[in-house]
DNA sequence: TCGGGAACAGTTGTACACAAATAGCCTTCC
DNA sequence: GGAAGGCTATTTGTGTACAACTGTTCCCGA
């Protein structure tokens, strides 16, 4: 018995079932508790969850049609590799979008946007005080998010989304602990810019900075890849 | 038992069997064989198919993940219904991918690229001499898929079709009859100016004639859908 | 000793029976 | 007459047993 099977006895229709299970197994495979290759048992996770094989394989379904698991009868179910060079199309995609984020129906930052970001700054300068790598990818996601509700366009908060979660595991596998607390900086760095975009209600500025730490980005990892 | 049943029984593996009742919903559901307020029946398609629930129950997960079904517990599974106004989201983020067609690892054409857009030439000349409703529909299909061919970027090409089959729909829907005629002639003369591009090797600028007729296209549906 | 083949263990895919939930209708009571 | 509540038919959701498939291992024969 996890704490997800005590949430999936509380939620009420089938639909919030789903999403415990989709979104618990998305991020057990994006922070690497799954690591690629791992070999994910039907049976093993039903009986984890305290449900059958039937609702789970509707997720395991979405997330095989998401790029991030692999099924073959006969086989099994597995976490899908990820390859720097394969990876290099989501990224040059994740770009251009990023800057869409400031061209299609960028939202005027309200109050409650305007919070939302306050706290990625206070937890930005708080990892960066106390570097840690889980905190560091979790925040890594959070703000992904946050950033996400600058555009009114749902569709590109959709894509977004998915190609995010396809390239956000590398990271977390590529980085030489040498240079994590570098990265700790960086991100911190990225994400008190784009705070002050927000403060301003610059929206378009923000994506720009979205857009050019993103490639600065991909042109580090492209290094480390490579050691 | 219709052809797709037959189909199915020849298919090898799962996943290909998964691949033909996809593909068949969704062509379905896109040419309005099934329009939009549809109620389908899991055991009644299942029948029909010659299969149990279970297999068609996955193709239906994904076709709702895509936006094109709606299902709900003691309901039903409801084909969605399409609104110009929020559609008008997906529109604008078609304009920019078909862009980034050009941008993102355009393709040299090959003997093989130009052999696939001479048939779309002349397909499109045909159906100027024979207008058909059926016939735009399934070239309009065709030459989506043919103009995806020109990219390499596969996450790119994965994400425009999602976004095509959301939004192909409401041209069958809108197109007033007095119009369709007319209709014709501008996907001809589209059809046309891009197999010339391909003809030229150039592109980038087949990216943004189609970009521009996108564009017009979305100006006219407006028009339709006020009227 | 090596090679091939068959049996086996383990996995996902499929079929089917039942549970849960909803909408419409009907009854009943105010 | 109207409204509220329950009943029923129909639908999707879930659990479970079995079929299909794959990789491995072990045994037998050359």
């Amino acid at each position: 018995m996890t704490d997800t099977s005590t949430l999936l006895e509380q939620a009420a229709s089938a639909q919030d079932r789903f999403e415990i299970l989709f979104s618990t197994l998305r991020e057990r495979i994006s922070t690497l508790i799954y690591p690629p290759g791992t070999h994910l048992s039907e049976e093993a996770l039903a009986n984890e969850f305290g449900i059958s094989r039937s609702p789970l394989r509707k997720a395991l379904k979405i997330l095989e049609a998401d790029g991030l698991l692999q099924s073959q009868q006969g086989v099994g179910t597995l976490v899908t590799e990820v390859d720097f060079n394969e990876l290099s199309q989501v990224y040059q995609l994740r770009l251009e979008l990023n800057e869409l984020v400031g061209k299609l129906e960028p939202q005027t930052p309200d109050d409650r946007i305007r919070a939302l970001f306050a706290s990625m700054r206070e937890r930005a300068d708080l990892l960066l005080r106390q570097p840690d790598l889980k905190a560091f990818s979790r925040l890594n996601m959070d703000f992904f998010h946050a950033f996400q509700t600058l555009t009114g366009n749902q569709p590109l908060r959709d894509m977004s989304e998915k190609l995010f979660y396809q390239t956000c595991r590398i990271w977390l596998m590529l980085i030489p602990e040498s240079n994590f607390s570098k990265e700790v900086k960086i991100m911190h760095d990225e994400i008190i810019s784009i705070c002050d975009c927000i403060d301003l209600g610059d929206v378009p500025a923000a994506a720009l900075i979205r857009r050019a730490h993103l490639s600065m980005g991909y042109t580090r990892l492209g290094a480390y890849a490579q050691a």
